[in-house]
RNA sequence: GCGCCCGUAGCUCAGUUGGAUAGAGUGCCUGGCUUCGAACCAGGAUGUCGGGAGUUCGAGUCUUCCCGGGCGCACCA
C-alpha cells in the first residue's frame, strides 16, 4: 500500500536529517513522523504535520525542516509534493500509480479491505440478556453492535468467538418459574414482582396442558407483606412441595424463552458461536467447579477477608468504590461470585483478549469485574468493556413508551415487524455507542434521501443497475484524465483498508456507517455528472472501473455491518 | 453525596494519536429529468463547539472548576 511506502521513506529521511544535525529522536516522537490521509482532498492525498512536531528538537522553524525533507523526497509515484501553511507537507499521488492501484482492487475483489495486521483470539460477549422474557429494543442495540464489532475485528485478522452468557440459575429464574406455575395453577393471584405479559400466560397454559394437574392443592399459608420475602416464600414452597413440577417448569420456561430469544436474534442474522450456561459453573461445595476455582484464586491472591459471617473481596484495592461480598452469610454465592466464576472459566479457555459489551446501566460492574479478572488472568490476557447507551423510540414526534402496562412492552421483535431488520441495524449503528439514540421510526420508514439507509442502498442499486448492462474490461485502457477527475471517490477507495483498520481498533462501527453515507454521496455525485455508458470505450471503461470498485466497497461495508445490500429497490 | 457517560448549526449527529478556513444530513431559499433508476444532483444562508481558567507554536479534542441532562451506587440478578 502506498501510504506504508510513503511513511517508510519519510522516516528514513527524517532519521537521516536528524543524524546530520546531531538530533536524537525518541521512539514516541518518531512514531508521530508519518503521513495521514488528507482531510481535504484539494490539498493532496496525504499530509504530514511532523515538521511542526519536530521543530523543537531540531531547534528550527517547521518550514525549514519541511524544505529539507522535501528536497530529499524522491518517489516516482508522487506527482507533486508541496509545503504549505506553517510547514505541512502535502503529497499528490500520480494518476498512473492510482490507476494501477484501482486495477489491483478489482483483482483482490471481495478481499479488498481485509488486512492481516493483527492476530490473536478474542472472546466477545454480548447480549447475555436474562432468559426471563423476549429481547427489548435496547438489547437489540447491544446485539447489532456486537456483530459489527466482531466483523470489524475479524477483518483485521483477529479470531473472534461470540458468546452469550445465559443466566439460567439464581433468584430471577426462580421468580420466572414461580410466575409460570402461578399462571398455570393459581386462580386470581395478585401479580406483584412476578413476571407478567402474554408470553408468561402462554407459557403457563402450555405447561399445564403438558404436565397436567398438580396432585395436591396449593396453599402458601400466610404471605409476608414484603414483596421480596413473599416471592421467595412462594418459590421455596413450590420447590419443596412440588419438586418435580418445579424442575420441569423451570426447564420448560428457560428453554422456551431462550428459543424465543434465539429466534429474535436469528431474524437479525445475529449468531453466537457459543452459549454459556450459568448453571454449568457448579457449586462452591464442589472444589473442582469454576465457582470454587475462582474463589480459591481470589483467596490465594490474599484479597479476601471475613466480615459479618460473609466472605469479602477487597475490590477497593483495584479502584472499586466498595468491597464486594463473594459468599453470603448463609454460604450461598452472590451473583458477583458467579460472574467471577464465569470469568475464571473464560480465562481458562485461553483467549488473548476478552471484550464484554454491556448496556451503560451496567457500568458499575466494570471495576469489580476488572478486579477479579486482574487477580485471575494469565500474563498476556486483557479485558475490555464496551458500553452502549439507551435507545428511545419516537413515533409521530412523540416518545414511545416502552412499557404500556406491566409486563407488556414494545419489544425488539415488534420493532422488526414494523421496519425490517436492516434499517434498524443501520440506525442503531449510526450513532456512537456511548451516545443515546433517539430512534425516529417515521424516518426509518421514509423511502427517500432523508433516510440515510435508503440513500446508501440506492447508491448500491445504481452500481448494480449499471453493471448489469456492462462490466469493467481489464484489457481496455484506463483514461488517466478520468482518474484525475474522480479524485474523491478514488482516494476513498484506495484508503479503504486503512480506515477499516482504524475503525476496528477504535471499536467504532458508527464511523463505518458515516463512511458509507459519505461514500454513497460521492458516488451519487459522480453518477449525475459522469455518464458511465458512453460512446467512448476508454471513458466508459474507466468509469465502469470506478463503479465496480464502489459496488465492491459498499458491499463489503454492508457485510461488516451485517446489513444486506439491495440489488433492486 | 460519590462514580461513569453526554453537551458541536433550528433539529439529528460526525469531527482521525492536539494541526491548516469546525463538517454532513435534515429544515429554509434557488436551479436541474427526451439521457446509465430524479428514491438523485448542483448552488446559497446557518456556529459564544454548555461556561470560566489553565497547558502550548497550535485546543471542539488534554487538565481543572462550575452549569445542564442521562445512568449507576445490595449479602437482587
Amino acid at each position: 500500500m502506498i501510504l506504508i511506502e510513503l511513511n517508510q521513506l519519510l522516516k528514513e529521511i527524517v532519521n537521516k536529517v536528524a543524524a546530520e544535525n546531531n538530533v536524537k529522536l525518541d521512539k514516541k516522537l518518531l512514531a508521530q513522523v508519518e503521513f495521514e490521509i488528507s482531510s481535504e482532498s484539494a490539498r493532496g492525498d496525504y499530509a504530514t504535520s511532523c515538521c511542526l512536531k519536530l521543530a523543537k528538537q531540531f531547534n528550527k522553524k517547521p518550514f525549514e525542516i519541511a524544505e529539507v525533507i522535501v528536497s530529499n523526497f524522491n518517489e516516482k509515484k508522487i506527482a507533486d509534493i508541496k509545503i504549505e501553511g506553517p510547514g505541512f507537507i502535502n503529497v499528490f499521488i500520480s494518476a498512473e500509480a492510482k490507476s494501477a492501484l484501482l486495477k489491483d482492487i478489482i483483482i483482490q475483489g471481495d478481499s479488498w479491505g481485509l488486512t492481516k495486521d493483527f492476530s490473536g483470539k478474542i472472546l466477545l460477549e454480548f447480549v447475555s440478556s436474562n432468559p426471563t422474557g423476549p429481547l427489548h429494543v435496547g438489547h437489540g442495540r447491544g446485539a447489532v453492535l456486537g456483530m459489527a464489532i466482531a466483523n470489524l475485528l475479524e477483518n483485521i485478522g483477529y479470531e473472534v468467538t461470540k458468546e452469550y452468557y445465559v443466566n439460567d440459575a439464581g433468584r430471577q429464574i426462580s421468580i420466572l418459574t414461580s410466575s409460570v406455575l402461578l399462571n398455570a395453577y393459581v386462580k386470581n393471584f395478585e401479580p406483584d414482582g412476578t413476571y407478567e405479559g402474554e408470553y408468561i400466560k402462554e407459557l403457563g397454559e402450555r405447561f399445564k396442558s403438558m404436565f397436567g394437574e398438580l396432585d395436591e392443592k396449593i396453599d402458601f399459608g400466610p404471605l409476608d407483606e414484603d414483596k421480596d420475602i413473599r416471592l421467595d416464600t412462594i418459590s421455596v414452597y413450590f420447590k419443596s412441595k412440588f419438586s418435580v413440577a418445579w424442575q420441569e417448569a423451570k426447564k420448560f420456561s428457560v428453554s422456551q424463552i431462550l428459543s424465543l430469544i434465539k429466534e429474535d436474534l436469528h431474524k437479525f442474522n445475529i449468531v453466537h458461536e457459543h452459549w454459556f450456561n450459568e448453571s454449568s459453573l457448579g457449586t462452591v461445595e464442589d472444589n473442582k467447579s469454576d465457582l470454587s476455582k475462582s474463589l480459591i484464586a481470589i483467596k490465594d491472591g490474599g484479597y479476601t477477608y471475613s466480615k459479618d459471617g460473609a466472605e469479602w473481596f477487597k475490590t477497593t484495592e483495584f479502584g472499586d468504590d466498595k468491597d464486594r461480598v463473594l459468599l453470603r452469610e448463609n454460604k450461598e454465592p452472590t451473583y458477583y461470585l458467579t460472574d467471577v466464576g464465569y470469568h475464571k472459566n473464560k480465562i481458562d479457555r485461553n483467549f488473548d483478549s476478552y471484550i464484554n459489551i454491556f448496556g451503560a446501566d451496567h457500568h458499575g460492574y466494570i471495576p469489580r469485574l476488572t478486579a477479579a479478572f486482574d487477580v485471575m488472568k494469565k500474563e498476556h490476557q486483557n479485558l475490555e468493556f464496551l458500553l452502549y447507551q439507551l435507545v428511545n423510540l419516537y413515533e409521530d414526534g412523540f416518545k414511545k413508551t416502552m412499557s404500556t402496562r406491566r409486563g407488556e412492552y414494545f419489544s425488539l421483535n415488534d420493532l422488526r415487524k414494523d421496519l425490517g431488520p436492516d434499517v434498524i441495524k443501520f440506525f442503531f449503528l449510526e450513532k456512537k455507542s456511548d451516545h443515546p439514540i433517539d430512534f425516529d421510526m417515521d424516518l426509518a420508514k421514509d423511502e427517500s434521501k432523508n433516510n440515510p439507509y435508503f440513500y446508501a442502498q440506492y447508491a448500491y442499486v445504481r452500481c448494480c443497475s449499471i453493471l448489469a448492462k456492462s462490466s469493467f474490461n481489464p484489457e481496455t485502457d484506463i483514461d488517466l484524465k478520468e482518474i484525475e477527475n474522480c479524485y474523491e471517490i478514488i482516494s476513498k477507495a484506495i484508503n479503504y483498508p486503512l480506515i477499516l483498520k482504524e475503525y476496528a481498533l477504535e471499536r467504532s462501527p458508527h464511523s463505518l456507517v458515516h463512511f458509507i453515507k459519505d461514500f454513497s454521496a460521492t458516488f451519487h455525485s459522480f453518477y449525475e455528472q459522469n455518464p458511465v455508458l458512453t460512446e467512448n470505450k476508454i471513458t466508459s471503461n474507466s468509469r465502469l472501473l470506478i463503479t465496480s470498485i464502489t459496488k465492491l466497497i459498499l458491499k463489503n461495508s454492508f457485510r461488516i455491518l451485517n446489513v444486506k445490500p439491495l440489488e433492486k429497490m
